[in-house]
DNA sequence: TTCCTGTTGTATAC
DNA sequence: GTATACAACAGGAA
């Protein structure tokens, strides 16, 4: 029987380094290239505008790709379940191929079409492609369980040596196509998915694999850049991007993550001297394989409860302070000129991510980090399932990283790298004639100085919704707090996870005694300041 | 059990 | 720019 394929996209929007599409054109006679717009998406996937945008772009340039390979993207809403179903019947297909994914949602959904495809006597090729390696095989060789640390993952893919080398571009894809393939076909626009254009914000980063290569391109012709590149010590503030804002294509998978890779490894080979993970480029790839890794064995990744490798904190309910974060009007020009930035254009420098979330969690409004997680989810361009709820619990001290003492300050945080305020000016243009002495605490301003700058604080712009310098102290409390009511890891399993014994008290009775005297000093704070809070 | 390390804290002193 | 106190966490290696 002849092969007639569908190769179904869903990330790995790309036709550069796409097993799964090669396997689908192999001895084919005829292969469908197609995307479902899922519903499931639209209803649960907190996509906001510019994402949207940002998807159908890139489907438009997917389709363009594909014409030069004599083919076409097929477009098609519904389920995916019953969509394939109609499609197997309808195009006669032998074969499914797809890339693997594994975040939840995907793994049921793709398990229910397996079963179909079985049932309809389609054979079914699943590739990685969309992380470096097969995160599975990560996980067997760190002896079952994901690694938690990053030296951990290091250790682990050192061992597993180089990922695979990105596979070429399918020479050819030869795909029947009707006259009338725009009108059943073709990549819907905003509108016709009601969505409402003219609430995206600037188009800063258009979506599609002839960008995301362009982009590259752009950023590893940089070679002194990309060689002495380390992330900590880029700017969160610069008004042009201080890292490759290459995490939208990576997401959607315009990008090969591979093909970064080994573009990154040709350049280190040619220059001797070069920084290294964490902190190089190539660390970047491995914080995204590490977190991939590990969202894809947690059960119950993306929130507190029932997440094993997550530290159970009573954050507080406070819908104010949450409304008042997402639209950046906390009264801190720092926090709210990122949220800003984050609305209009989806995309913030990572540490301005880092800066925002310890303020929406321990810092200082003590939300819980999911809130966070979906405010990101829906403006974030590159929002990425397991890297945002890693990523979330990261700063709130929640997994991975348990410093919570070490609080960003809202103000100080960003004078570091924009002593002038630029950026601030730039993203909350209410604020542009503040003098620079008073632009990271507008309310320490003379009502002169703020008449004469034409903002007045309480009115114009808002007065602070926390005093920093006091919640700061109470936060780290009541978080040593939480920290001490962890169950005890060391206890057998059936003790375990009842969150009946404690960790032991401190080591010295001197020391003992001197943190009761804290805490319970500290606790009476709590007390006071939820009654003034009320 | 102890010790070391951890991408990216802040404020202060020199 | 670099060192240090702050008050002190967890995971993992030794």
């Amino acid at each position: 029987m002849a092969k007639r394929s569908i190769h179904w996209f869903r990330k790995g929007l790309r036709i550069h380094d796409n097993p799964s599409l090669i396997a689908a054109c192999e001895n084919a006679v005829d292969v469908k290239p197609i995307f479902i717009l899922d519903p499931w998406f639209s209803e649960n996937g907190n996509v906001g505008i510019n994402r949207w945008r940002f998807l159908l772009q890139t489907l438009l340039d997917l389709d363009a790709n594909l014409k030069k390979i004599n083919s076409r993207l097929f477009v098609i809403k519904g389920k995916p379940q019953e969509v394939l179903i109609d499609l197997f019947k309808k195009w006669n297909i032998t074969t499914l191929t797809y890339e693997l994914d594994t975040e939840p949602y995907a793994k049921l959904r793709d398990a229910d079409v397996d079963d179909l495809a079985r049932e309809c006597g389609v054979e079914v090729i699943r590739c990685v492609s969309h992380t470096l390696y097969d995160t599975k095989r990560i996980v067997d060789k760190n002896g079952g369980s994901a690694p938690l640390t990053y030296k951990r993952l290091q250790t682990v893919v050192s061992m597993l040596g180089l990922p695979p080398k990105p596979v070429a571009e399918p020479s050819k894809c030869p795909t029947a196509v009707s006259m009338n393939h725009d009108q059943h076909y073709g990549v819907p626009d905003l509108k016709s998915l009601h969505k409402n254009p003219n609430e995206c914000g600037p188009c800063l980063f258009p979506g599609g694999e002839t960008e995301a290569l362009s982009r590259l391109d752009r950023m590893m012709k940089k070679t002194n850049w990309v060689c002495t590149f380390e992330k900590p010590k880029t700017e969160p503030n610069s008004l042009q991007p201080s890292t490759t804002v290459l995490s939208p294509y990576l997401k959607f998978g315009c990008l090969s993550a591979r093909t970064m890779y080994h573009r990154l490894h040709e350049i280190y080979k040619q220059n001797k001297k070069h920084t290294a993970p964490p902190v190089s480029l190539e660390g970047q790839l491995l914080w995204r394989e590490f977190f991939y890794t590990v969202g894809s064995v947690t059960p119950n990744f993306d929130q507190m409860v029932d997440n094993p490798i997550c530290i159970q904190i009573p954050w507080d309910t406070n819908v104010e302070f949450l409304a008042a974060w997402k639209q950046g009007r906390t009264g801190y020009p720092f926090i709210d000129a990122i949220m800003t930035q984050l609305r209009e254009e989806g995309w913030i420098h990572h540490l301005a991510r880092h800066a925002v979330a310890c303020f929406l969690t321990r810092g200082d409004l003590y939300i819980s980090w999911e809130e966070g997680k979906k405010v990101f989810e829906e403006y974030l361009l590159d929002a990425d399932w397991s890297l945002n709820a890693a990523n979330w619990m990261w700063l709130s001290a929640s997994s991975f990283f348990y410093q919570y003492f070490r609080v960003y300050s809202p103000i100080a945080f960003g004078k570091k790298t924009d002593k002038d305020g630029s950026y601030i000016r730039k993203y909350l243009p209410v604020l542009k004639n503040m003098p620079t002495q008073y632009i990271y605490e507008p309310w320490t301003a003379p009502l002169k100085v703020q008449e004469k700058a034409g903002c007045i604080i309480g009115k114009d712009y808002p007065k602070p919704i926390v005093e920093h310098d006091k919640i700061r102290p109470i936060n780290i409390q009541r978080m040593a707090q939480a920290y001490k009511n962890r169950p005890d890891k060391s206890c057998s399993g059936e003790t375990k996870g009842k969150g009946q014994k404690r960790k032991p008290e401190l080591k010295t009775e001197e020391r003992n005694s001197k943190k009761a005297k804290t805490t319970s000093k500290t606790n009476k704070k709590i007390t006071d300041f939820m009654k003034e809070g009320k």
